[in-house]
DNA sequence: AAGCTTTTTGAATGTGGATTAACGTAACTC
DNA sequence: GAGTTACGTTAATCCACATTCAAAAAGCTT
């Protein structure tokens, strides 16, 4: 549910010497609840109210840590598609040598997937209102998701190369169809229905050989 | 972008011999632009004025034909999935005899897409603001939904039946990810870029045979 | 064209919610 | 422990809407 690092940013000047100063634990205290306020009521359904409740401070607060609601969001949406992204480097990062480009696409499946529904409201946050933000905020997070999206495409073009993709399919579609299936997810899946590795199984298998048995 | 028929409700009491009564047409171009502005600002974005702007009338007249905001919304909300439903319905109901379970499967992959990307603003707005929504609407959103995924689970189940999809698959979880990998075109297909056509025949493809070559 | 009904409007009304101002209180420094 | 800075709070302020109201237009009907 909370991000690992939060930005320094330039609050809370204390030179922490051990943990975390007081003053970056409430900013991500306020990022969290953001988020997660954000992935159910949507950006304009968004209250700072909501967002201080959820964070345990009165809503003027919030201001203490940023400039204005709209900054408070652009920082959640950016920081849930960066996040993302570093996730899926890590992972790729620590495959074997051996691993096909397939087998990495598989790897990204799961790291999308468990990244989307275990670790963050942030990426649902994201997800969720992509579609619905103002130019201003828009501009940051479209060019995050362009990050992103450049890391699959590479990994889709290296499996394509490997002749591990069909050549009738048009590698953009394709890849966008698979985003759709994975991030959809958000919408319906459950903890309480079945497990996390279940699904990830499934959307593995799925991408990967579509419903047909071969 | 518009529908087809409006529910005739109450409103416009003029027993129209021909075509549809003034008032019934103005009623329907607010509809339309409220699915409009929905599918772009999301549930808590979309202001009456802008509905208003977009029919070309000023706000207050809305309430002549709307009791709220909120019915408005939901009546939007309702129909959008409503005439997904039918228009799936009518398709099947056109289909060859001879067509197999799978092939009924790649039928709805068309209809669901060509009934999301071209005709209908409600069929986005019913989507993109699908999680959004406070208790009330989403009752009867809820309940249309599950009317529409009845749909389909009866052509999961045949096809399933028939030996056209895995057994390692679960059902339900297939279909979720079939759903999202067809809502989520919404998000990214652009007319201008790549034609429907195009899309309809990766998507089925995709939704049959996943990335691999067989 | 007077008299009715349907439709639309322009000017209130009222409220929720972001933002700001002014004022504490804790915490750290010397 | 006086002074300074960091962090919060409560009480305004201010504006953007949804909704209401009273009255004007438009349309019919005879």
């Amino acid at each position: 549910m909370a991000r690992k690092a939060a930005a320094p940013d330039g609050r809370g000047k204390t030179a922490d010497g051990a943990g975390e100063s007081k003053s970056a634990r409430t900013r991500t205290r306020i990022l969290d609840s953001a988020a997660h306020v954000l992935s159910i009521k949507g950006y304009a359904g968004m209250r700072l109210s909501d967002v201080a409740d959820h964070a345990e401070l009165q809503a003027p607060a919030i201001y203490y840590y940023f400039p204005s609601r709209e900054d408070l969001i652009e920082e959640v949406m950016w920081a849930g598609i960066a996040d993302m992204r570093d996730h899926l480097v890590e992972v790729l990062g620590a495959a074997s040598s051996e691993a096909t480009p397939m087998d990495k696409i598989m790897l990204g499946v799961e790291a999308h997937l468990r990244h989307e529904l275990d670790i963050s409201d942030y990426t649902t946050a994201s997800i969720r209102n992509a579609g619905q933000l103002p130019e201003k905020i828009r501009k940051r997070q479209v060019a995050e998701e362009a990050r992103y999206g450049e890391l699959w495409r590479k990994l889709f073009k290296e499996a394509s190369a490997a002749g591990e993709i069909r050549d009738d399919l048009d590698l953009y579609i394709a890849q966008m169809l698979v985003f759709g299936a994975l991030n959809w997810t958000a919408e319906w899946w459950n903890p309480r229905r079945g497990s996390l590795g279940t699904v990830v199984a499934m959307a593995q298998s799925f991408v990967r050989e579509g419903l047909s048995p071969s």
